[in-house]
RNA sequence: GGCUUCCUAGCUCAAUGGUAGAGCAGCUGACUCUUAAUCAGUAGGUUCGGGGUUCGAGUCCCCGGGGAGCCA
């Protein structure tokens, strides 16, 4: 074997290069097709007998993330799916050339081993091998060992190399598709029954949001993409389909924060016959139930206030004008006008745009001075009705709505509603939203209304958000494998 | 979009306006139960890009790029 030339020592990508070049010349291909595992590593570990080594065969496969070379042997440690399993790697077991090869392998490097399961004298479950193979070479390094990878943007923009090198964003990762399934689950147990609706809408409603713009060449038409999942699946009530629900991508053309994403999931979910009252039931048993299967607990830390969330506690509820009234310290609030609220408003603070409504007004009290401060879970009652245009007008408090807004961690997490079912109601609401600009109501929408849909609880989920309050998570890129972010600059992938 | 702030070796981080350093990773060796293995030796820099101030700029100023936080 030819050694690594001296002006490239430096450089770990030219010496990889040539290692790779040294094994293709030596009839080695460092690019395997296939590797026969019987475990993953967590499994093989579980699978090991006390006091019986030796005994129990394994094949592994993973990549290389530490290296202990002692000569004559070495221990390895090869990461997988569901973590890292220690590799003895012993010249006597494995043979002096095999042995040779695997001294010149790279931290990084794909490799498969077969061997028995032992423990070693400090009690780590351990694959003695009796052969392996190389699967795939990696020609970069890896990030540093101990402190991983901290640079958020390449975190985001490396998303593979977090994941290889940071053990919370795996544990993120997995918690994630842990919840999507359980939520599956759960309303599978209740028979809801799954679909999926268009992403391309002509008119994109349902929800209070700047929506993005395509073009579909063949059919010569500007789309929009959706903002919520909402028209197309009352459409399916009104098709006989009593408990429907999706968890699908939606998109906003807004701001990008700590809790907005331009693209996010949101599961929405209708169940005819209910109500909000009836939702606020299933919620409160969907979120313990998917709390309890992925944590194993009914209590979670939000970093953000120091609390812990106490989810099996009961959950409160409060209404809109309540929550304002205790929060302006005015009684007689919602006797007041706009100049007034305005002028409160200020006082507390907040910016107050010159065109905005009264109700706006009072709204970003709300959002700015309430809603962060409700971390425990807490069911927010009777919006104003300016505030959705879908939902039914209360009987007992007219200009308020018979919907909730499900508050925790300081996030809106899931708004609900007894859905609107009166078309003609639903076409004024929708009218008086639109303003000057009735293209955007979904005539077809009420088209379908006026066939009858029956009464219905529906709500929605953020299920980002969600995460985040499982994980402990402050941002939601830190719950979404690949945020946006602005095109970066193409790393150069040129084989020099 | 506005304000604040960050960008230094592959990675994590240092460096009063005065010779750009360390740890890990790399390279050459030693070591047949290691745990951030250890030990000896060694190489490695467009300090995000461009301009300016200065005898002298990683550091100060301006323009641009990207990230983060707050605001919109």
């Amino acid at each position: 074997m030819s050694e690594i030339p001296a002006d490239i020592t430096h450089d770990q990508h030219a010496v990889r290069r040539q290692k790779l070049a040294e094994l293709r010349a030596a009839g080695t291909d460092p690019f395997r097709a296939e590797f026969e595992t019987s475990h993953f590593s967590g499994d093989a570990l579980k699978s090991h007998v006390e006091g019986r080594d030796n005994e129990v065969a394994v094949a592994v496969a993973g990549r290389l993330v530490t290296i202990r070379d002692m000569g004559k042997s070495q221990f390895v440690k090869v990461l997988d799916q569901q973590g890292e399993i220690q590799l003895y790697v012993k010249r006597d077991v494995v043979g002096d050339d095999a042995y040779a090869a695997f001294r010149k392998l790279d931290l990084g490097d794909i490799v498969g081993a077969r061997g028995t399961l032992f423990k070693t004298k400090t009690g780590e479950i351990t694959v003695r091998v009796e052969s392996y193979a190389l699967l795939a070479k990696a020609l970069r390094p890896l990030p540093e060992k101990w402190h991983g990878l901290a640079d958020p943007e390449q975190v985001y923009r490396q998303r593979y190399l977090d994941l290889v090198v940071n053990r919370e964003s795996r544990r993120r990762l997995l918690l994630r598709s842990g919840v999507v399934s359980s939520i599956r689950r759960f309303l599978e147990a209740r028979q809801f029954i799954e679909v999926e609706t268009p992403v391309f809408q002509s008119v994109a409603g349902g929800a209070a949001a700047k929506p993005f713009a395509t073009h579909h060449n063949a059919l010569g038409v500007d789309f929009f993409l959706r903002i919520s999942l909402e028209l197309y699946l009352k459409r399916l009530l009104v098709g006989g389909i009593d408990r429907v629900f999706e968890i699908g991508r939606i998109f906003r053309n807004e701001g990008i924060s700590r809790k907005h994403n331009p693209e996010f999931t949101m599961l929405e979910l209708y169940q005819a016959y209910s109500s909000h009252r009836g939702m606020m039931v299933l919620v409160r048993d969907m979120i313990l139930t998917v709390c309890r299967e992925v944590l194993g607990t009914d209590q979670v830390l939000h970093p953000g206030s120091g609390h812990t969330i106490d989810f099996g506690a009961p959950w409160r509820e409060a209404t809109y004008k309540d929550l304002v009234r205790a929060e302006t310290g005015d009684p007689d609030w919602f006797s007041r006008g706009k100049a007034e609220h305005a002028a409160a408003a200020e006082r507390m603070g907040l910016k107050v745009e010159a065109g905005w409504e009264d109700f706006e007004v009072t709204n970003e009290v709300f959002s700015k001075r309430i809603e962060p401060g409700l971390i425990q879970p807490t069911f927010v009652l009777n919006l104003p009705m300016e505030l959705n245009p879908l939902a039914k007008i209360s009987r007992s408090d007219p200009g308020t709505l018979d919907v909730f807004e499900l508050c925790i961690g300081g996030m809106e997490i899931a708004p609900a509603y007894s859905e609107q079912n009166d078309p003609d109601v639903q076409r004024e609401m929708f009218e008086r939203q639109a303003g000057g600009e009735p293209q955007s109501i979904d005539r077809d929408f009420l088209f379908a209304l006026e066939h009858g849909m029956p009464p219905t609880g529906g709500m929605g989920v953020g299920i980002d958000r969600l995460c985040m309050l499982l994980t402990g998570a402050e941002s939601i890129r830190d719950v979404i494998l690949f945020p946006q972010l602005r095109p970066g600059e193409a790393k150069p992938a040129d084989g020099a």
